[in-house]
Order: C-alpha cells, then structure tokens, then sequence
DNA sequence: GCCGTTACGGTTGAG
DNA sequence: CCCTCAACCGTAACG
C-alpha cells in the first residue's frame, strides 16, 4: 500500500529504517543474545529491554545530587530521551523499575501496588495527599488481606522480589549479557 | 545547547 | 505448542 494519506503528522520522524537499519547497523556488539547495540553516545544498549538497573540508579542519584540530565545523559551515555523518561518515571512512581514488559491488560499494564508502596517515603516530602491515599489504600489492603499487608513486611516481601527480580532480569539485560560475555572471554 | 515529546523498531508474556 | 496482541523498552529526531 503506498498509503497516501495526506495529513499523516505522525510521520515526522526519519523514514523507518533510519533509526534502525534492520540490516547492518552501524555499531552492533555481538552477545551471547545477538542484540547488543550502540547509541550515538558511545553506550550499549539492547532495543526494546530496559536499562541495567544501576545505570537507572545512577541516573536518579545523579539527578538527585542535582546534575543536569544532558550530563547524565553524557557520562551514563544514554539518550537523553532516556533519561527524562526515568526521570520522570521517577517523580511519578518513587521507583526506578521499568515496567512490566508483555503480558495482557488484566495482569500488567498498571502500576504495581507494591511500586505505590515502594514510592510513599519518597512522596513524603513532595506530595503529602497522595501519601494520604496511599495509606488509605493501605488501610484496606489490611482490612483485606490482613496483617500481609502491614507495611514493613509488604516492603521486605517487595524488596525481596525485587532483588529475585532483578537477577531474573540482569540476565537479560546488557549486564547480564556482557557479564556473561567476560565469563566466556574469560 | 538543553530539554520535553514522540515516532519508531524491538522484546516480552498473558491469553 | 504456537500465535496474537497489547504493554513496555530505549533511541533518535523534532520543536
């Protein structure tokens, strides 16, 4: 279809391929996955994964010690878009957890609970109605779930699956692939 | 030059 | 077991 449709303000971008020369791209690091790429800035990358959970540490710490985002983007060399995401992402949610990748809308999709809990420290000090919402929200989980749900024992059980998640993901992501690179190389 | 936004190609996982 | 689809990802480019 030659898909002449005239008013198309979507197609801003460059053409599609541009981006991302399906075939030969210009900087590509050959892991175990096959999939290790180069952005402009030099860093390493695996389209459509997520960032090294300590690059997005990195990023919000810098940014909390009052770094500006085009130099995170500079030393961590991701993109700048990148970076306002997980920024924003940040402010929003208190985590700096990608989001849960795949799955169908009833499952996923959403927030996790857990991250609105993960985030009510942090939204202390910024916004206190939404702390209030949180721990109403809090108060009926209790009511429903029981003492499950008392909020140190929810925050240890979170913290828990999130390190059990992020070995699960480091090993898809470009740590864990060039980390298992090095082992191999090594 | 910096920053927010968005099109794009890609990956993932529940249904 | 395989396929579909909708969610998310980071990059690159625009404004």
């Amino acid at each position: 279809m030659s898909a002449l449709q005239g008013p198309e303000p979507r197609m801003m971008r460059a053409a599609p391929g541009h981006n991302y020369p399906r075939a030969g791209f210009p900087l590509e690091v050959s892991t175990p996955l096959g999939q290790g790429r180069v952005n402009q800035l030099g860093g390493v990358f695996i389209n459509g994964r997520p960032l090294p959970n300590h690059i997005r540490h990195k990023i919000v710490e810098m940014a909390h010690h009052g770094v500006r985002p085009c130099v995170i983007s500079r030393q961590l060399r991701v993109s700048h878009g990148c970076v306002s995401k997980i920024l924003c992402r940040y402010q929003e949610t208190g985590s700096i957890r990608p989001g849960a990748i795949g799955g169908s809308k009833s499952t996923s999709g959403t927030t996790p609970v857990y991250y609105i809990f993960s985030s009510k420290e942090k939204c202390i000090n910024k916004n206190p109605h939404f702390c209030a919402a949180v721990s109403s929200i809090s108060r009926v989980l209790r009511a429903r779930f029981g003492t499950k749900f008392e909020d140190s024992d929810f925050d240890k059980k979170k913290q828990e699956e999130e390190e059990e998640e992020e070995q699960r993901r480091t090993k898809h992501s470009i740590d864990g692939i060039l980390a298992d690179k090095v082992c191999e190389c090594a």
